[in-house]
DNA sequence: GAAAAATGAATGAATAGTCATTCAGTTTAT
DNA sequence: ATAAACTGAATGACTATTCATTCATTTTTC
């Protein structure tokens, strides 16, 4: 519905434009990983010509940048969402979160491939570094808070709650890894399994 | 010495100057990422001529993969006598395993580059996915193995052998990302720390 | 044992192909 | 009619690959 309302109209508002070839782009690096795709590919996955993408977006780096920004927000505004509407206590808004981690829409192939294709050049491109590590910073602060407050309902003893934060967060990230290298073996809802097992076994008057 | 050793003599063996440019290949693609090294680079690098990598290595794509593979079979090696060496039991076994994950040599900025940039590729190259999918099946059996062991010598219930592997090999994918990504906020110890709680209390009776 | 010949490693300039970017011209919307 | 969106051929920069040549080393010859 969507694609026929863009592609009926020969001009579209830059907004949509935007949209089409952020989407394009994920479509194509998720195929052919970030150093195969150029620019043509981009243009010809979203329907338009070789020139489009230099007209819309200044340069081939700025899209990239703005792709990896789009799902970073995407991702954050999901995170924000989750964490308002679960609870009330932080044992099942941290629950709620890690459940967010393995949702299908989460788990995406497609998205994942974008954000390890992005990964792997952090070393060459010290914006994706800032970026990545500005976003996750924020997600371990609100984890370790959680746990933190858990921690004190609960009256664990030796339970470091930066160290139960790290470990989740580590945690999806590979399982994320495994989701994007060998999806036919890894199953999400295991996956969930384990974490709750995890859950359980460090707070067991909570899970 | 073995670069003073390379360096004199201007013709090297066969096996001298391939392991010589692989290593090149690796620092080069942990400064500027896979995408933007070029076979000049490498070349470069290591302080050989522009030809150089063809005439060794056929192409581009075969340096890249042979570098792959290097660095896939000494960790494999390593892999193999940690588990021979440590022990008896499975439980010293199982520690001994996540302690190399997190050793310095392992947790290698530069090798954790070179790992991460194929992994966002990996849609790109059949040829690294399926090697990857190879040795990682590979560790994953160990590792399920090795926790079997454990549950039934210590009638552990509810402790699925599969789900921990998995939780074990998931865990320190995510940590060698961390590492690579936010190598300052980082700290191994801590991970090691982290990975020990959560042994300790899937398999109390053990650690 | 020295000179000559053979070997094959290494060089680096030249080639060929790819691709980001530009822009003059075309189409569409208002 | 004018502005804005879009096209796609042309450009230029970059780089993988090739290859004729150079050079160090080893082998052969006398």
């Amino acid at each position: 519905m969507v694609v026929a309302a863009v592609k009926s109209r020969r001009t579209a508002s830059k907004e949509a434009r935007r949209q089409q070839l952020i989407e394009a782009t994920i479509k194509c690096i998720s195929k052919k990983g970030i150093g195969s795709t150029t620019l043509g590919d981009v243009a010809s996955e979203a329907g338009l010509s070789q020139g489009i993408v230099n007209l819309h977006f200044k340069s081939k780096d700025n899209l990239f940048n703005e792709t990896l920004r789009y799902l970073a927000d995407e991702y954050k505004s999901l995170f924000e969402k989750t964490l308002q509407k679960a609870g009330p206590g932080a044992a099942e808004k941290l629950l709620a979160l890690m459940e967010l981690d393995l949702k299908p829409s989460v788990c995406d192939q497609r998205k994942l491939a974008v954000w390890f294709g992005f990964w792997g050049e952090v070393k060459a491109m010290p914006t994706y570094r800032r970026m990545c590590n500005d976003y996750d910073r924020g997600y371990d602060e609100v984890l370790e808070g959680l746990c933190k407050e858990i921690i004190a309902e609960g009256n664990y003893r030796n339970v470091s709650a930066r160290n139960v934060a790290e470990l989740l967060a580590s945690l999806t990230n590979g399982f994320w890894l495994s989701c994007l290298i060998s999806p036919k073996n890894w199953d999400r809802h295991m996956a969930l399994e384990s974490v709750k097992d995890y859950l359980k076994s460090v707070f067991p008057n909570h899970y």
